[in-house]
DNA sequence: GCGACAG
DNA sequence: ATCTTGTCGC
C-alpha cells in the first residue's frame, strides 16, 4: 500500500500543472453538476451520483449512479483516488441525458486547498476539463480566522502564504463552508457561484441533491444481491 | 518525535 | 464516509 500511495501522489504532482486556478470563472451558469459518494464501510461497496441543476432555480434535469467496489482505500490527501472511479462511472451514465455538458461542476471535497495543490476537484476537472469547484464541509489543509456571521461573508484559507480557499457563510448564521477552486475558474467566481447554489441550506444544492442521490443508490444495491442487472451496472434514469 | 488529517 | 436519540427551532 506503501507503494500505491507513493504512486498516486505522483501522479498528483504530474496532473497538478494542468490545473488553471487563476483564471476566468463561467460567465453564465445555465446547468451545473453536483458530484458524491455514499459507501457502506463493510462491504466496500460504493454508489457515486452527478445530478445535474438548471438556472435559475436550481431544479434537477437529469442525474445518473454509478456502483462498484472501493479499489483505492482512503488516506487523506488522496482522497480523489478513491472517489473518481465511481464518479467518472455515473458521469458516463449521464451524458446521454444531457444536450450540452455542465458550465460548471461543484464536488465535495477541496480543490487546490489541498497539501499538493490537487484535491478531488482538481482531479475531476483537469479530467474532464470543465471548470469545477470543490465544497467541503470541514477545513484540511491552511489556516483562516472566522468570516463575519452574515450570508456571503468569508475569509481567504491560507497555505504557506497563499489564498487557496475561503471559510464561505452561505447563510447567516450558519456554520461555514470550505471552497476552494477545482479547475478553470478563481474564488471571486468560484463563491459568486457557490452562494448562488445556497439559497435555502448552508450546504449547495448541487451537493444536497447529489448526497441524497448517492446514498439511495448505494442503500438500493444493497438491497438487490448481486451484478449483472441494470441497476448494479449504474444505469440509473435521469429526472427531467 | 507527536498529532492531525477532505470523504 | 458511517454509526446513532433526542432536541431545539422555523
Amino acid at each position: 500500500m506503501v507503494r500505491q500511495v507513493e504512486d498516486a501522489e505522483a501522479v498528483q504532482e504530474a496532473l497538478r500543472r494542468r490545473v488553471r486556478a487563476d483564471v476566468p470563472g463561467p460567465e453564465a451558469v445555465a446547468t451545473v453538476a453536483g458530484f458524491d459518494v455514499a459507501y457502506d464501510t463493510d462491504s466496500d461497496v460504493v454508489a457515486g451520483a452527478v445530478v445535474v441543476l438548471a438556472a435559475p432555480d436550481w431544479t434537477v434535469i437529469a442525474s445518473a449512479t454509478a456502483t462498484g467496489r472501493a479499489a483505492f482505500p482512503y488516506v487523506p490527501g488522496l482522497l480523489s483516488f478513491r472517489e473518481m472511479p465511481p464518479l467518472l462511472d455515473a458521469w458516463n451514465n449521464v451524458l446521454p441525458q444531457l444536450t450540452a455538458p455542465p458550465d460548471l461542476l461543484v464536488c465535495d471535497g477541496h480543490g487546490i486547498a489541498h497539501p499538493r495543490r490537487f484535491g478531488l476537484a482538481c482531479h475531476l476537472g483537469v479530467t474532464l476539463d470543465l471548470p469545477t469547484i470543490g465544497v467541503a464541509k470541514t477545513p484540511f489543509v491552511g489556516t483562516h480566522t472566522a468570516p463575519g456571521p452574515l450570508r456571503g461573508e468569508r475569509t481567504p484559507i491560507l497555505l504557506d502564504d497563499e489564498p487557496v480557499g475561503a471559510a464561505l457563510r452561505t447563510r447567516d448564521g450558519v456554520r461555514e463552508v470550505y471552497l476552494s477552486v477545482g479547475h478553470r475558474t478563481n474564488l471571486d467566481s468560484a463563491c459568486r457561484w457557490v452562494l448562488d447554489l445556497c439559497s435555502r441550506y448552508r450546504l449547495p444544492e448541487t451537493t444536497r441533491a447529489a448526497d441524497h442521490l448517492s446514498r439511495t443508490a448505494l442503500a438500493a444495491r444493497l438491497r438487490s444481491g448481486s451484478a449483472g442487472d441494470a441497476r448494479s451496472a449504474g444505469i440509473t434514469d435521469g429526472s427531467r
